[in-house]
Order: structure tokens, then sequence, then C-alpha cells
DNA sequence: CTGTGTTCCTGTTCGC
DNA sequence: TGCGAACAGGAACACA
């Protein structure tokens, strides 16, 4: 669930609390989440005070004082919750405070903590020194950011010049591009009007420039990233916000799980189908998506 | 190298 | 009403 916009939407909650403040104690409630922590790793981040929280495709990045980077993923059910601390001593906890599965503690010297909390556990937090990240094979391999720079019509094509897999396996895969998902996917490109089903390389030309199709394509990844972002996210089941409050991207969606519902492209006849596309399910529009 | 399928995990939803 | 099956999905991994 947690895709690009969620996990930025995470960052930006947690960005005050975790940035220039001091870790105290860290409380491991289990040993693992999708594997198991690091040796030490509580007790390397007690005292370490977080110098910045970054963002790289779908991982958030705790930049610390002592040069190591707390890398967390969020899996697919990960959440953070906020309990400040009103500076009189009184803890508030957010609206959807739920003991259950809350699996990691972040305690800080303000007296706020952050409490990571994760049913499914197909999270995890690791720490690396700062110098070996980009070389960390969770981060070699990893494609451009979809909202930087370095995403144009011609970088995709190069990414995808060649390839005979369908479009979708194609914008999951994140060594092309990192921190699109399922839904993005089927967002952008019902925006922009390109099946799914289709072979990624017939978007680039014979001398391995992007068809129209593929400068589109970027445009619709860029908006809808963008406008989620904007939307807080997209909360689908109990997806929160770390203050709690529910982001409304959901609301926005075009085709994602509406199977059967009126294409909403102006003047497309259409429906949204589903299909499915190396074991996920695919919504889009046969009409109006070539 | 490329593409596809499986697996991990648990809560929720759906069909009978 | 109850129960099991299907489903959700990021990414590592196995395999043809």
């Amino acid at each position: 669930m947690p895709e690009l916009p969620e996990v930025e939407t995470v960052r930006r909650g947690l960005e005050p609390v975790f940035t220039g403040s001091r870790l105290e104690l860290v409380e491991l409630r289990r040993g693992d989440l999708r594997f198991p922590f690091p040796p030490g790793f509580a007790a390397r981040l007690a005292g370490r005070r977080v110098a910045a929280l970054k963002r790289r495709a779908k991982y958030l990045l705790g930049e610390l004082d002592d040069g190591e980077t707390l890398i967390m993923h969020l899996g697919m059910s990960g959440s953070f919750r906020i309990d400040a601390d009103d500076g009189r001593g009184v803890r508030h906890r957010a609206a959807s405070t739920k003991a259950a599965h809350d699996h990691v503690v972040f305690h800080f010297a303000s007296g706020a903590s952050v409490t990571y909390n994760d049913p499914r556990r197909f999270g995890f937090m690791l720490l690396v020194p700062g110098a070996e990240l980009a070389a960390h094979p969770l981060f070699a391999g990893l494609g451009v950011e979809p909202l930087g720079p370095e995403l144009t019509p011609q970088r995709l094509a190069s990414g995808l010049r060649g390839r005979k897999a369908p479009l979708k396996a194609a914008l999951l895969d994140q060594r092309i591009i990192a921190g699109l998902g399922n839904i993005y996917v089927c967002e952008a490109l019902h925006r922009a009007h390109l099946s799914p089903l289709r072979a990624a390389g017939t978007l680039v030309d014979a001398k391995g420039r992007p068809k129209r199709g593929l400068v589109d394509l970027v445009e619709a990844i860029r908006r809808v990233l963008g406008e989620a972002i904007e939307a807080g996210g997209s909360s689908l089941r109990d997806h929160r916000q770390t203050d709690g409050s529910l982001g409304y991207f959901q609301h926005s969606f075009r085709v994602y799980d509406r199977e059967d519902a009126p294409c909403p492209t102006p003047g497309c006849r259409g429906h949204v189908s589903r299909v499915i596309q190396s074991g996920r399910s695919t919504f889009f529009c046969r009409e109006c998506q070539k």
C-alpha cells in the first residue's frame, strides 16, 4: 500500500519530530520485522541525533550524526504514529491508537515518541554507514526517482528499449523507475491512455528515442504522484498519516479498484477491466488505453 | 540477461 | 452465522 506518495507523506509528517532530535531510547518489541534487526540496532541508535530525514524511492532514510543511516521500509502495512509531548509532561496519543503490532518505539530526548506499527511485518529497518549506502544491495540497482529531474522521456526510453515485458510489469520494476507500485502504475497508464498489456519496448522507436506515448506517460507519472502527495496519499484499509488523519487521494482513483465502473475518460464509452498481470490486479480501460 | 511465478505475513472481504 | 478462500501488495528469490 505505501507507494511513493504515501512514503513521502509519512516523511513529511515525521520530519519535524525526527530532524535535529536526539534519540534517547529505541524500544524493540520483537526481534524481527521482515528481517531480523541488525546486531546492536537499538544500542547503536541510542544517543544519536537525527540530522535529516530523507526519502529514496519507497525508503525512508534517517541520517544520523555519527554518519550512519537508518533505513526504514514500510512494506505494505507499516505506519508511524507520533505521540507528542506538549511540554507539560502530558502525552497526546494520536487518534488511531492501536497497541497491537506496535513493533518499534523511538523515544526522543524531547519527550516525543514515534511508534512503528506493522501488522503484516513486510517492513524492515536497517542501519548502514552512509558511505556504504549507494553501494548497498537495496540501493545499487535502483532506478530513477520519478519526481526528480532524471526522469525524462529519453531516460525512460533507454530503460524500456527492447523490453518485451508488458508496460505494467516494466513500470513496477524498481530498477527502471523506483517508487511506483500497483496503484499509481494503473492510474498513470490510464491518464496516459496506454495499455498495461502492451510490450514496453513498443514505446521506443528504432533509434531508441521515446515515442509520443512515452512523453505522455512521463507527464502522467509526475502528475499523478504529485497530486497524490498533495492529497496526503491514498488511504486504503487502515493506512493513515502520522497524525492519524487519512489521505484522500483514493477518491481520485480513475481505475484502481473500480472494476466495471464506467471509464472516466471524457467521451469514452468503455468500462474498467480487471486482469491479473504477474500475479497482481491491473485495472484499465480497453477502449481508451492503447 | 529476460520474464514469470512464488513467498513472506495478517487482516479484511466475499461466497457458500 | 460461521468458515474457509481469496485478496491485498513490495521486493527477494527461484526458475524456465
